[in-house]
DNA sequence: GAAATTGGGCAGCCATGTTGACGTATCTTG
DNA sequence: CAAGATACGTCAACATGGCTGCCCAATTTC
Protein backbone atom coordinates (compact mmCIF):
# COMPACT_ATOMS: atom_id res chain seq x y z
CA UNK A 1 0.00 0.00 0.00
CA UNK A 2 2.63 2.53 1.01
CA UNK A 3 5.20 3.66 -1.52
CA UNK A 4 8.64 2.10 -1.55
CA UNK A 5 10.97 3.92 0.76
CA UNK A 6 14.51 4.75 -0.21
CA UNK A 7 16.75 3.59 2.61
CA UNK A 8 19.51 6.13 2.51
CA UNK A 9 19.28 6.56 6.28
CA UNK A 10 19.78 3.16 7.84
CA UNK A 11 19.54 4.56 11.33
CA UNK A 12 16.12 6.12 10.68
CA UNK A 13 12.87 4.24 10.36
CA UNK A 14 11.38 6.86 8.04
CA UNK A 15 12.65 8.31 4.80
CA UNK A 16 13.83 11.90 4.83
CA UNK A 17 10.68 13.32 3.32
CA UNK A 18 8.61 12.04 6.24
CA UNK A 19 10.60 13.81 8.91
CA UNK A 20 9.42 16.70 11.00
CA UNK A 21 10.88 19.56 8.92
CA UNK A 22 9.22 18.22 5.78
CA UNK A 23 5.91 17.80 7.57
CA UNK A 24 6.12 21.34 8.94
CA UNK A 25 6.97 22.63 5.51
CA UNK A 26 3.82 21.04 4.11
CA UNK A 27 1.67 22.50 6.87
CA UNK A 28 3.09 25.96 6.32
CA UNK A 29 2.84 25.89 2.55
CA UNK A 30 -0.74 24.69 2.78
CA UNK A 31 -1.61 27.45 5.20
CA UNK A 32 0.02 30.29 3.30
CA UNK A 33 -0.80 28.99 -0.15
CA UNK A 34 -4.46 28.48 0.56
CA UNK A 35 -4.68 31.80 2.40
CA UNK A 36 -3.32 33.72 -0.55
CA UNK A 37 -5.48 31.89 -3.02
CA UNK A 38 -8.61 32.89 -1.12
CA UNK A 39 -7.50 36.37 -0.19
CA UNK A 40 -7.93 37.42 -3.80
CA UNK A 41 -11.67 36.92 -3.83
CA UNK A 42 -12.48 38.78 -0.63
CA UNK A 43 -12.61 42.10 -2.39
CA UNK A 44 -15.08 40.87 -5.00
CA UNK A 45 -17.22 39.35 -2.29
CA UNK A 46 -17.15 42.40 -0.06
CA UNK A 47 -18.36 44.56 -2.95
CA UNK A 48 -21.57 42.51 -2.86
CA UNK A 49 -21.76 42.43 0.92
CA UNK A 50 -20.95 38.73 0.94
CA UNK A 51 -18.37 36.59 2.70
CA UNK A 52 -16.48 33.41 2.10
CA UNK A 53 -19.35 31.28 3.31
CA UNK A 54 -21.43 32.66 0.46
CA UNK A 55 -18.68 31.91 -2.00
CA UNK A 56 -18.40 28.28 -0.99
CA UNK A 57 -22.14 27.92 -1.47
CA UNK A 58 -22.12 29.61 -4.87
CA UNK A 59 -19.16 27.49 -5.88
CA UNK A 60 -20.75 24.15 -5.18
CA UNK A 61 -24.09 25.08 -6.69
CA UNK A 62 -22.24 26.18 -9.83
CA UNK A 63 -20.45 22.87 -9.79
CA UNK A 64 -23.54 20.70 -9.41
CA UNK A 65 -26.61 22.65 -10.50
CA UNK A 66 -29.74 21.13 -9.04
CA UNK A 67 -28.11 19.60 -6.01
CA UNK A 68 -30.23 19.14 -2.92
CA UNK A 69 -29.86 21.11 0.29
CA UNK A 70 -28.80 17.94 2.08
CA UNK A 71 -26.07 17.31 -0.51
CA UNK A 72 -24.71 20.77 0.02
CA UNK A 73 -24.80 20.30 3.78
CA UNK A 74 -22.69 17.18 3.50
CA UNK A 75 -20.19 18.86 1.20
CA UNK A 76 -19.77 21.91 3.37
CA UNK A 77 -19.80 20.03 6.64
CA UNK A 78 -21.80 22.72 8.45
CA UNK A 79 -25.19 22.72 10.14
CA UNK A 80 -28.40 23.48 8.31
CA UNK A 81 -28.94 26.54 10.44
CA UNK A 82 -25.69 28.06 9.22
CA UNK A 83 -26.40 27.11 5.64
CA UNK A 84 -29.97 28.36 5.94
CA UNK A 85 -28.82 31.87 6.71
CA UNK A 86 -26.34 31.90 3.83
CA UNK A 87 -28.83 30.44 1.39
CA UNK A 88 -31.46 32.94 2.50
CA UNK A 89 -29.13 35.86 1.86
CA UNK A 90 -28.17 34.53 -1.56
CA UNK A 91 -31.82 34.03 -2.46
CA UNK A 92 -32.75 37.53 -1.32
CA UNK A 93 -30.01 38.91 -3.58
CA UNK A 94 -31.34 36.87 -6.51
CA UNK A 95 -28.12 34.91 -6.86
CA UNK A 96 -29.62 31.53 -6.03
CA UNK A 97 -33.03 30.03 -6.72
CA UNK A 98 -34.65 26.82 -5.57
CA UNK A 99 -37.04 24.53 -7.39
CA UNK A 100 -39.14 21.86 -5.81
CA UNK A 101 -37.90 18.36 -6.57
CA UNK A 102 -40.05 16.49 -9.07
CA UNK A 103 -39.54 12.99 -7.79
CA UNK A 104 -39.65 14.03 -4.14
CA UNK A 105 -41.44 17.29 -3.54
CA UNK A 106 -39.92 17.74 -0.09
CA UNK A 107 -36.59 18.44 -1.72
CA UNK A 108 -35.38 21.87 -2.75
CA UNK A 109 -33.06 21.76 -5.75
CA UNK A 110 -30.55 24.58 -5.88
CA UNK A 111 -29.62 26.60 -8.96
CA UNK A 112 -27.74 29.80 -9.67
CA UNK A 113 -29.62 32.62 -11.36
CA UNK A 114 -27.89 34.32 -14.29
CA UNK A 115 -26.59 36.93 -11.83
CA UNK A 116 -25.35 34.18 -9.56
CA UNK A 117 -23.57 32.50 -12.43
CA UNK A 118 -21.94 35.76 -13.40
CA UNK A 119 -20.69 36.39 -9.88
CA UNK A 120 -19.41 32.86 -9.48
CA UNK A 121 -17.60 33.13 -12.80
CA UNK A 122 -15.99 36.39 -11.75
CA UNK A 123 -14.79 34.93 -8.47
CA UNK A 124 -13.59 31.78 -10.19
CA UNK A 125 -11.57 33.87 -12.59
CA UNK A 126 -9.52 35.23 -9.70
CA UNK A 127 -8.88 31.73 -8.39
CA UNK A 128 -8.08 30.48 -11.87
CA UNK A 129 -5.48 33.16 -12.47
CA UNK A 130 -3.59 32.38 -9.31
CA UNK A 131 -3.80 28.63 -9.45
CA UNK A 132 -3.02 28.32 -13.13
CA UNK A 133 0.03 30.55 -12.67
CA UNK A 134 1.19 28.21 -9.93
CA UNK A 135 0.42 25.16 -12.08
CA UNK A 136 2.28 26.55 -15.07
CA UNK A 137 5.29 27.52 -13.02
CA UNK A 138 5.45 24.13 -11.35
CA UNK A 139 4.78 22.03 -14.44
CA UNK A 140 2.46 19.17 -15.20
CA UNK A 141 4.31 16.57 -13.18
CA UNK A 142 4.21 18.72 -10.07
CA UNK A 143 0.50 19.26 -10.49
CA UNK A 144 -0.03 15.51 -10.50
CA UNK A 145 1.96 15.23 -7.28
CA UNK A 146 0.03 18.12 -5.77
CA UNK A 147 -3.23 16.28 -6.42
CA UNK A 148 -1.83 13.00 -5.15
CA UNK A 149 -0.85 14.37 -1.76
CA UNK A 150 -4.09 16.27 -1.27
CA UNK A 151 -6.18 13.24 -2.14
CA UNK A 152 -4.34 11.33 0.54
CA UNK A 153 -5.56 13.86 3.10
CA UNK A 154 -9.21 13.15 2.34
CA UNK A 155 -10.85 10.14 3.99
CA UNK A 156 -11.85 7.45 1.51
CA UNK A 157 -15.56 7.89 2.13
CA UNK A 158 -15.52 11.57 1.29
CA UNK A 159 -13.11 11.15 -1.58
CA UNK A 160 -15.98 9.65 -3.54
CA UNK A 161 -18.08 12.74 -3.14
CA UNK A 162 -15.19 14.95 -4.19
CA UNK A 163 -14.49 12.79 -7.23
CA UNK A 164 -18.18 12.98 -8.15
CA UNK A 165 -17.83 16.74 -8.52
CA UNK A 166 -15.36 16.15 -11.34
CA UNK A 167 -17.65 13.89 -13.28
CA UNK A 168 -20.49 16.36 -13.22
CA UNK A 169 -18.34 19.41 -13.86
CA UNK B 1 10.69 30.16 -16.34
CA UNK B 2 7.58 28.11 -17.05
CA UNK B 3 7.87 24.37 -17.58
CA UNK B 4 7.85 22.93 -21.06
CA UNK B 5 4.33 22.26 -22.24
CA UNK B 6 3.38 19.14 -24.12
CA UNK B 7 1.46 20.24 -27.19
CA UNK B 8 -0.99 17.44 -27.62
CA UNK B 9 -3.78 19.92 -28.22
CA UNK B 10 -2.73 22.15 -31.06
CA UNK B 11 -6.08 23.93 -31.12
CA UNK B 12 -5.80 25.05 -27.50
CA UNK B 13 -3.67 27.89 -26.24
CA UNK B 14 -3.25 26.25 -22.82
CA UNK B 15 -2.10 22.76 -22.00
CA UNK B 16 -4.71 20.42 -20.62
CA UNK B 17 -3.65 20.76 -17.03
CA UNK B 18 -4.40 24.49 -17.10
CA UNK B 19 -8.03 24.10 -18.11
CA UNK B 20 -11.03 24.78 -15.97
CA UNK B 21 -11.68 21.22 -14.75
CA UNK B 22 -8.09 20.90 -13.56
CA UNK B 23 -8.26 24.27 -11.83
CA UNK B 24 -11.52 23.34 -10.12
CA UNK B 25 -10.02 20.05 -9.07
CA UNK B 26 -7.14 21.85 -7.39
CA UNK B 27 -9.51 24.23 -5.60
CA UNK B 28 -11.62 21.36 -4.33
CA UNK B 29 -8.75 19.18 -3.24
CA UNK B 30 -7.20 22.11 -1.39
CA UNK B 31 -10.47 22.86 0.34
CA UNK B 32 -11.29 19.31 1.40
CA UNK B 33 -7.71 18.25 2.06
CA UNK B 34 -6.90 21.21 4.26
CA UNK B 35 -10.26 20.93 6.03
CA UNK B 36 -9.64 17.32 6.98
CA UNK B 37 -6.09 17.98 8.04
CA UNK B 38 -7.26 20.62 10.50
CA UNK B 39 -10.40 18.85 11.62
CA UNK B 40 -8.24 16.36 13.49
CA UNK B 41 -6.89 18.89 15.94
CA UNK B 42 -10.19 20.50 16.90
CA UNK B 43 -10.88 17.89 19.52
CA UNK B 44 -7.53 18.39 21.21
CA UNK B 45 -8.04 22.14 21.14
CA UNK B 46 -11.59 22.00 22.45
CA UNK B 47 -10.43 19.95 25.43
CA UNK B 48 -8.39 22.98 26.48
CA UNK B 49 -11.10 25.48 25.58
CA UNK B 50 -9.05 26.75 22.66
CA UNK B 51 -9.72 27.25 18.97
CA UNK B 52 -7.80 27.20 15.73
CA UNK B 53 -6.59 30.74 16.15
CA UNK B 54 -4.81 29.62 19.30
CA UNK B 55 -3.26 26.73 17.46
CA UNK B 56 -1.82 28.91 14.72
CA UNK B 57 -0.29 31.12 17.36
CA UNK B 58 1.19 28.22 19.30
CA UNK B 59 2.47 26.75 16.07
CA UNK B 60 4.44 29.78 14.97
CA UNK B 61 5.83 30.50 18.40
CA UNK B 62 7.01 26.90 18.56
CA UNK B 63 8.57 27.40 15.16
CA UNK B 64 10.42 30.60 16.00
CA UNK B 65 10.81 30.94 19.76
CA UNK B 66 11.46 34.53 20.75
CA UNK B 67 9.73 36.10 17.79
CA UNK B 68 8.19 39.54 18.27
CA UNK B 69 4.50 40.28 18.31
CA UNK B 70 4.87 42.22 15.10
CA UNK B 71 6.58 39.25 13.41
CA UNK B 72 3.70 37.04 14.37
CA UNK B 73 1.22 39.62 13.12
CA UNK B 74 2.84 39.63 9.70
CA UNK B 75 2.86 35.85 9.52
CA UNK B 76 -0.76 35.47 10.53
CA UNK B 77 -1.99 38.41 8.50
CA UNK B 78 -4.47 39.52 11.15
CA UNK B 79 -4.77 42.67 13.23
CA UNK B 80 -2.98 43.12 16.48
CA UNK B 81 -6.28 43.39 18.30
CA UNK B 82 -7.29 39.92 17.15
CA UNK B 83 -3.91 38.53 18.04
CA UNK B 84 -3.92 40.35 21.36
CA UNK B 85 -6.95 38.46 22.57
CA UNK B 86 -5.52 35.12 21.53
CA UNK B 87 -2.18 35.84 23.14
CA UNK B 88 -3.91 37.00 26.30
CA UNK B 89 -5.84 33.76 26.59
CA UNK B 90 -2.74 31.68 25.95
CA UNK B 91 -0.83 33.65 28.55
CA UNK B 92 -3.60 33.27 31.12
CA UNK B 93 -3.50 29.50 30.57
CA UNK B 94 0.28 29.51 31.04
CA UNK B 95 0.93 28.22 27.56
CA UNK B 96 2.79 31.29 26.32
CA UNK B 97 5.08 33.73 28.08
CA UNK B 98 6.56 37.01 26.97
CA UNK B 99 9.90 38.57 27.77
CA UNK B 100 10.72 42.20 27.23
CA UNK B 101 13.10 42.79 24.35
CA UNK B 102 16.61 43.72 25.42
CA UNK B 103 17.53 45.93 22.51
CA UNK B 104 14.12 47.61 22.30
CA UNK B 105 12.13 47.48 25.48
CA UNK B 106 8.84 48.12 23.70
CA UNK B 107 9.03 44.69 22.18
CA UNK B 108 7.54 41.55 23.70
CA UNK B 109 9.38 38.38 22.71
CA UNK B 110 7.17 35.32 22.64
CA UNK B 111 8.00 31.88 24.03
CA UNK B 112 6.09 28.73 24.83
CA UNK B 113 6.08 27.49 28.40
CA UNK B 114 6.77 23.79 28.95
CA UNK B 115 2.99 23.24 29.00
CA UNK B 116 2.66 25.18 25.76
CA UNK B 117 5.38 23.10 24.17
CA UNK B 118 3.66 19.92 25.26
CA UNK B 119 0.33 21.01 23.81
CA UNK B 120 1.87 22.15 20.56
CA UNK B 121 3.69 18.84 20.26
CA UNK B 122 0.47 16.93 20.83
CA UNK B 123 -1.38 18.91 18.19
CA UNK B 124 1.52 18.59 15.79
CA UNK B 125 1.45 14.84 16.22
CA UNK B 126 -2.08 14.72 14.84
CA UNK B 127 -1.07 16.79 11.83
CA UNK B 128 2.05 14.73 11.34
CA UNK B 129 0.14 11.47 11.26
CA UNK B 130 -2.25 12.64 8.58
CA UNK B 131 0.22 14.47 6.42
CA UNK B 132 2.92 11.84 6.59
CA UNK B 133 0.39 9.17 5.63
CA UNK B 134 -0.52 11.28 2.60
CA UNK B 135 3.16 11.86 1.81
CA UNK B 136 4.01 8.17 2.08
CA UNK B 137 1.08 7.14 -0.06
CA UNK B 138 1.90 9.70 -2.72
CA UNK B 139 5.66 9.15 -2.74
CA UNK B 140 8.62 11.46 -2.63
CA UNK B 141 8.24 12.81 -6.14
CA UNK B 142 4.65 13.80 -5.53
CA UNK B 143 5.63 15.60 -2.36
CA UNK B 144 8.10 17.70 -4.32
CA UNK B 145 5.35 18.61 -6.76
CA UNK B 146 2.98 19.39 -3.92
CA UNK B 147 5.49 21.87 -2.52
CA UNK B 148 6.20 23.36 -5.93
CA UNK B 149 2.58 24.22 -6.65
CA UNK B 150 1.93 25.63 -3.19
CA UNK B 151 5.02 27.82 -3.34
CA UNK B 152 3.70 29.25 -6.57
CA UNK B 153 0.58 30.41 -4.74
CA UNK B 154 2.58 32.52 -2.31
CA UNK B 155 3.65 36.01 -3.42
CA UNK B 156 7.41 36.36 -3.75
CA UNK B 157 7.67 38.84 -0.91
CA UNK B 158 6.03 36.55 1.58
CA UNK B 159 7.77 33.46 0.27
CA UNK B 160 10.91 34.73 1.95
CA UNK B 161 9.27 34.81 5.34
CA UNK B 162 7.91 31.31 4.87
CA UNK B 163 11.30 30.03 3.79
CA UNK B 164 12.86 31.64 6.85
CA UNK B 165 10.74 29.41 9.05
CA UNK B 166 12.52 26.39 7.59
CA UNK B 167 15.96 27.70 8.37
CA UNK B 168 15.14 28.32 11.99
CA UNK B 169 13.17 25.15 12.43
C1' DG C 1 13.37 68.10 24.28
C1' DA C 2 9.11 68.18 21.37
C1' DA C 3 7.14 65.61 17.77
C1' DA C 4 6.60 61.68 15.11
C1' DT C 5 6.97 56.78 14.81
C1' DT C 6 6.59 52.28 16.52
C1' DG C 7 5.08 48.32 19.67
C1' DG C 8 1.43 46.99 22.04
C1' DG C 9 -3.32 46.90 24.46
C1' DC C 10 -8.51 47.51 25.68
C1' DA C 11 -13.51 47.98 24.24
C1' DG C 12 -16.98 46.89 21.36
C1' DC C 13 -18.98 45.35 16.63
C1' DC C 14 -19.71 41.88 12.87
C1' DA C 15 -19.55 37.41 10.25
C1' DT C 16 -20.14 32.82 10.63
C1' DG C 17 -19.99 28.90 12.95
C1' DT C 18 -22.50 26.04 16.93
C1' DT C 19 -26.72 23.40 19.83
C1' DG C 20 -31.34 22.58 20.89
C1' DA C 21 -36.12 22.60 20.16
C1' DC C 22 -39.85 22.81 17.26
C1' DG C 23 -43.02 23.15 12.84
C1' DT C 24 -44.63 21.54 8.40
C1' DA C 25 -44.96 19.20 4.19
C1' DT C 26 -44.21 14.94 2.04
C1' DC C 27 -43.08 10.23 1.47
C1' DT C 28 -43.15 5.38 3.12
C1' DT C 29 -44.86 1.52 5.46
C1' DG C 30 -47.67 -1.65 8.38
C1' DC D 1 -55.36 5.24 6.08
C1' DA D 2 -52.78 6.12 10.27
C1' DA D 3 -48.11 6.29 12.02
C1' DG D 4 -43.67 7.25 11.53
C1' DA D 5 -39.63 8.76 8.98
C1' DT D 6 -37.50 12.24 6.07
C1' DA D 7 -36.35 16.92 3.92
C1' DC D 8 -36.35 21.31 4.96
C1' DG D 9 -37.13 25.64 7.55
C1' DT D 10 -36.94 28.55 11.69
C1' DC D 11 -36.43 30.74 16.36
C1' DA D 12 -33.38 31.61 20.16
C1' DA D 13 -29.08 31.72 22.41
C1' DC D 14 -24.30 31.49 22.18
C1' DA D 15 -18.93 30.92 20.73
C1' DT D 16 -15.07 31.95 17.81
C1' DG D 17 -12.30 34.89 15.50
C1' DG D 18 -12.10 38.42 12.49
C1' DC D 19 -12.60 43.93 12.42
C1' DT D 20 -12.29 49.44 13.57
C1' DG D 21 -11.51 53.02 16.86
C1' DC D 22 -9.09 54.92 20.43
C1' DC D 23 -5.23 54.99 23.79
C1' DC D 24 -0.65 54.38 26.24
C1' DA D 25 4.40 53.73 26.47
C1' DA D 26 8.95 53.52 24.49
C1' DT D 27 11.98 54.90 20.95
C1' DT D 28 13.70 57.61 17.29
C1' DT D 29 14.16 61.92 14.82
C1' DC D 30 14.64 66.72 13.97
Amino acid sequence: MAAQFPSETPRAASPLFLREPEIRRGIELLYFGYSHLLRGIDEGLASQGLGRAHHRTLYFIARQPGLKVSDLLRLLGITKQSLGRVLGELTTRDLVETRTGEVDRRQRLLFLTPEGKALEAELFESLREKLSAAYAQAGQGSVAGFWQVLEGLIPAEERKRVAALQREG
